[in-house]
Parts: structure tokens; C-alpha cells; sequence
DNA sequence: CTGAAAGCGCTTACAG
DNA sequence: CTGAAAGCGCTTACAG
């Protein structure tokens, strides 16, 4: 590739380097026969600013980066990740952001990536997925005040800047709605227990229980990762208890497909002998069998709204609210319903 | 956050800003006395090279570019997408290569990117998703020699580095298992007629049947898109024929998904009434009821291979292959095959 | 309205 | 082994 700089631009048209860059910036005192003849010249060369060097004088990127959180290679798995990017891009792209996408396959891997990016001035700003129980990673940015949105929570930095559902209560309306099915016995099958998103759940779903009088078991509480091959190993653990739940809230639609999967091949079926409840709403949940009743989180929302809000704080716009909760609402099906109509059975 | 140069190390250590640079680039011919100070110096100021002064004069950037095919939006609904993203990034993140995701959101904005992102040099290579029939990008980039590895193939630009399976074998392959199981009557719900994978799954299975002296009704072929949505639509539209078939060869598990949810809404039977079989083999496939048969892919592959090509495009090693053709393989499940014991039937 | 100059933060022959 | 100088491609006060 022939590299045209705005140098030879200037020598083809004629003017000073200055005026190149001034016609294309658009600079308003630039006469409109030079940047005529100018954008001719441009265009006859092939010329296109070369972004580094733009980067490096402006001292700005245009460019924002997603950190997956520590085991990528499972995020991917899950299904709801491709959503909140649809929703994160939808925005960023809108805004003329570029989107860098950094994995890290380590705790040191991580802490490498934030400086090269972060503080080798590579991004503007970074969305961090999936928070993680006091996370070393989040004070580091907050205390370097750079443009950070979280999405989830943070418990120690309660200022920064996040989006997240309400997930206690989420919970509390997943185990609510199977407990005036009239379920007595529910199980919860958690995700790895050092995500604030776990812990959330998990308590939405125990003081659901505690306020209609119901005990919960320990060894109805089962947790895993966001995986339906969690699911399955939940599930064939409960259905070996010698008292087993009647219903199940699942923490992830993913491992409700396994949980669901596993009961099927057992011979149980759903909702009849085990209701099923879970998170997330990806689009494959309506077309399982049964149907699977699940707690929509807005997942292409929670990517939109974490994108403009880091556009925001970059541009040093106000920002009315640190924290944003997306609404959440429980789409009931089949899985957790014996009343609906079925229609082939 | 306080900025700490090159200059400002080294005026602290007593050294001038070349040495500083040789330092962190560890030249060899630096004295470790030296090295030792410089690098205690910057760990103690926090020092972090600037990316973008880095790339200016290096002329690189370590980044690649994934570049989405336009309707992006759709793009991410399909979950093979992600599996794809893994394998890309696993080796792009081990061979030391930042990753940026470019989404067009019509032909004038993907042109604008193109020219940001390539001609901006602000990546080193960029891979192509989705190939489309004539598709002008490629071969803008191939004119301009700018490293690129295609996913799937090119008909005009033979030369370009490419990764594909054989999409024309592996239709054959499931439609052939189809044949094998005693279908006469067999439909293919294809994909947009834009893209190159629905035209060699349409040849395969076009070429199957032929062989096998079945006739290929036009009715008996639909296409859509990549949704789940497609899939319910063309379902319907086959069983109001008068004629219908008796096996189905699906373009993407998600769509597959869509045609066995309709199917079992309006009370037929897979495989009793109609058999199924699928491509992409995506994670929820084997959790389907039943199990949906499918065409493995080797879809992390493809996306490892493709970064693996590309990098070594970059670092101008040679590549044996221009192109090269990941193995599929027939992963069959009971929506294809009467005789597997059905475990709660 | 336009140009000359300085500078963004780094690297790298060229000398020594 | 180390430094001074030039330069990567751009922008932006400062003059005029």
C-alpha cells in the first residue's frame, strides 16, 4: 500500500500541511475554493489520515474496550454474551467508537492488558463485564479515575459508574412466582459463588422463602458455572436427595437447557413433577421442551445503556445516575406453569 | 491520571530518553546496571509506554480487526458467532494481538470503517466474516495487499487467504444420511441467497439428491435468514404443500431450532414425521427434544485458523496454503434417526 | 484565510 | 554501552 501523507497532499495542492489538516477537520476559516481543491487532491491520491498519529496529538482514541472477564473461553459459551455486545456496539458505533475486545486468560495476563490499553493510552475507556467479588481490577481503574462502566456491582466503590439489574429482586420474583405455583420445595441452582450476580440471586431466592415461612435446604442450593453441563450435575444431585424439590431456579438459561435436558432423560417431566424458573431470556429458551419460563434482564439494554454511559463520562457530559438498573420482568411458559393449555400433550 | 513520559524517567534515572527505550524494548546492549535502575525508576513512577507513539513510529499496531458483515444486529443472534470469537481470540490474545470488532451498519459505513480502521493503519490485518457473493470489499483489500483471511471463500480473488469447510460435501453429507434413512421427499431451508455458505450447502444437497435420482421440488426449497424465526416460517410454508417432504436439511441449527418448535406446535413428530438435520452443531443443539442432528462444523477451529493465517500473513512467514478447509463432521442425533431407542418415548 | 514552528511520545540509525 | 538528533504523521496556538 502507497502510504499518502498530508504532507504530499499539501505539496500536490499547493498549501501548508496546516491547511491539509484544517480542510479535513473542517475547520470553519478555510476558504471553500482551498478546500475544494484540497478534498480533489485527497481524493485523487487515495489520502486517509493516519489515526496514531491523530491519537497521539489529540490525546484520544475513539475507541473504548470490553474486558472479558477472566475465563473468556466459557463466556463465549453463554449465549447472553452475544446479546449485551449487540447492545453495547448498537450504541458505540452510533457514537463513532471503535470497540476493542481484550481477553485475559490469567490474573497477570489481566493486569497486563489493563496497562497496555488503559494506561498505554490505547482506549478512552473500558466496560468491565461480570463483577466479581471485590475485585482488585475495579479500584485500580477508579482510583486512576479512568472512564469505567461496570456491569454488575461493586460493593467497594459504590461511586463508579454501573449498570445491573435489580437481581435480589429478580430472584425474590423467579421463587415468588413458583411458590404461589404453591411449590413448598425449591431449589436454587447457583453460578460460581464469587460473582456479585450469584450472590444476588441467591439472596432474592432465600428471602422469597423466608417470607412465605418455607425452609430452604442447603442441599437444595447447588453451585456451578454457567454451563448446561452444570446444570446436569445440579440436577442429578437433587433428584437423588431423598427429599427432592418440586421446583428449581436456575441461574442461567444455558444451565436451565441442562437441568432440563437431565429431567427429561431421567424420566421426569416438566412442570409436572419439577417447575423450572430461570435467568436471562436468551432466545433459544421459548423454543425448548417445554418452553422455558425465564426472567428477561433487557441483556441488549444493559450493553446499550453501559455504552452511553462511558461515552458520556468521556465526553465529561453530566451524568445524572452513577447506577442504572435495567427493569427485568418474568416471562412465564410452560416450564413453570402445569394451567397453560399444552398443546401437545 | 497522572502521565509519566519516556523523558520523565529519564531525566529521573540520569539517563536520556533512548536509553529508557532500550531499556523497555530490552535492547541487548545495555548494561544490566543500567536496566536495573531505569526499571526500578519506572516501577516506581508508574511508567507506561504510550501505544500510540509506539505504533506511529513502528508503523504496527498489534491489532487485528474482525470485521462484522452488515446486518451485525443478526449477526450476534446466531450463537455460532460466539464460538467463533473464542477460537479467534485464543490465538490472537496468545500471539501477543489486540482484537477490534468493526460493525457496518450499511455499505457507506462499512467503506467508512474500512478506510478508518485499514488505510488509518490502525490494525495490521482484518478478518472477513461471511462471505458474500461479489462482495467489492474483498477485493479492495486484496488490491491493496492489506493482510486479510476471509471466512468462508471468494470466488473473484482465488489467491486470498481463506478458511472455509466444504460447505457443497458437508450438505451432501447430511442430506445423504437422509437419503440413506429411506427420505425420498427432502426440503432445505437455506439461508440468504447473497451469501456463499447458502449456495454450496444448496449445491451439496442439490448434488446429493440428484445422485441418489430423487427429484428436487423448488417448492421444497425456502430460504431466510439465520434466525429461528426463518426457520418457524419455512416449516409452515412446507407442511401446507400438498406434497410435503419427509426430511428436512436445515442451514444453521438456529433455524433448525425454529423449524422443530413449529413442528411440534402443530403436532407432528421428529423424527416419526419429519427428520431433521442441521449445521453448526452449536452448544443447545444436543439439548433439543429431541437432540438435533447436525453438521459439526469445527467452528472454534475455523476462527483459530483464520487468526493462525493471519498473523502469519503479518509477520510475513510463509503460509503453505492460501486456503485452507476445516473438516466437518455428521454429528447424528435422534431428530434424524427412527431406530435409536428413544429414552422416554 | 493561511503558514511556520513546536510538539504529541516514542524509536533508531549514527557517532562516540 | 550510551547520547543527540531526526523523524513517525498529525494538530494547534501564534502570527500575519
Amino acid at each position: 500500500m502507497a502510504v499518502v501523507t498530508i504532507k504530499d497532499i499539501a505539496k500536490a495542492a499547493g498549501v501548508s500541511p496546516s491547511t491539509v489538516s484544517r480542510v479535513v477537520s473542517n475547520h470553519p476559516r478555510i476558504s471553500k475554493e482551498t478546500s475544494r481543491k484540497v478534498k480533489r487532491i485527497m481524493e485523487e491520491m487515495g489520502y486517509h489520515p493516519n489515526v496514531m498519529a491523530k491519537s497521539l496529538v489529540s490525546k484520544t482514541t475513539q475507541t473504548l474496550a470490553i474486558l472479558l472477564p477472566r475465563p473468556a473461553e466459557e463466556l463465549f459459551k453463554d449465549f447472553f454474551f452475544g446479546e449485551l455486545m449487540r447492545g453495547i456496539l448498537a450504541h458505540s458505533t452510533r457514537a463513532g467508537y471503535d470497540m476493542m475486545l481484550a481477553a485475559a486468560t490469567s490474573p497477570q495476563d489481566e493486569d497486563d492488558t489493563i496497562s497496555r490499553l488503559v494506561f498505554g493510552r490505547r482506549v478512552d475507556g473500558i466496560i468491565l463485564l461480570s463483577s466479581r467479588v471485590d475485585d482488585p481490577l475495579i479500584e485500580r481503574l477508579d482510583k486512576h479515575k479512568f472512564p469505567t462502566v461496570l456491569i454488575g456491582r461493586s460493593e467497594g466503590q459504590p461511586h463508579i459508574l454501573s449498570v445491573d439489574n435489580d437481581n435480589v429482586k429478580a430472584a425474590y420474583d423467579a421463587t415468588h412466582h413458583l411458590i404461589i405455583q404453591g411449590h413448598e420445595r425449591i431449589g436454587f441452582v447457583s453460578g460460581l459463588p464469587n460473582l456479585t450476580v450469584s450472590l444476588d440471586r441467591m439472596e432474592g431466592y432465600r428471602k422469597a422463602m423466608n417470607e412465605a415461612g418455607l425452609s430452604v435446604r442447603p442441599e437444595w442450593i447447588v453451585e456451578g458455572e454457567f454451563l448446561q453441563h452444570s446444570g446436569y450435575r445440579a440436577m442429578s444431585f437433587m433428584m437423588s436427595l431423598p427429599e427432592k424439590p418440586s421446583g428449581l431456579v436456575v441461574i442461567d438459561d444455558v444451565v436451565g437447557f441442562g437441568v432440563l435436558h437431565g429431567l427429561t432423560e431421567l424420566g421426569y417431566t416438566v412442570p409436572e413433577d419439577i417447575s423450572l424458573v430461570s435467568f436471562n431470556n436468551i432466545a433459544l429458551s421459548e423454543l425448548a421442551t417445554p418452553p422455558i419460563s425465564s426472567i428477561d434482564i433487557g441483556t441488549y439494554q444493559l450493553g446499550y445503556t453501559a455504552s452511553q454511559m462511558l461515552i458520556r463520562r468521556i465526553q465529561a457530559e453530566t451524568i445524572h445516575q452513577n447506577r442504572v438498573i435495567i427493569p427485568h420482568r418474568l416471562i412465564v411458559r410452560d416450564s413453570s406453569v402445569h394451567s397453560i393449555s399444552k398443546r401437545n400433550s
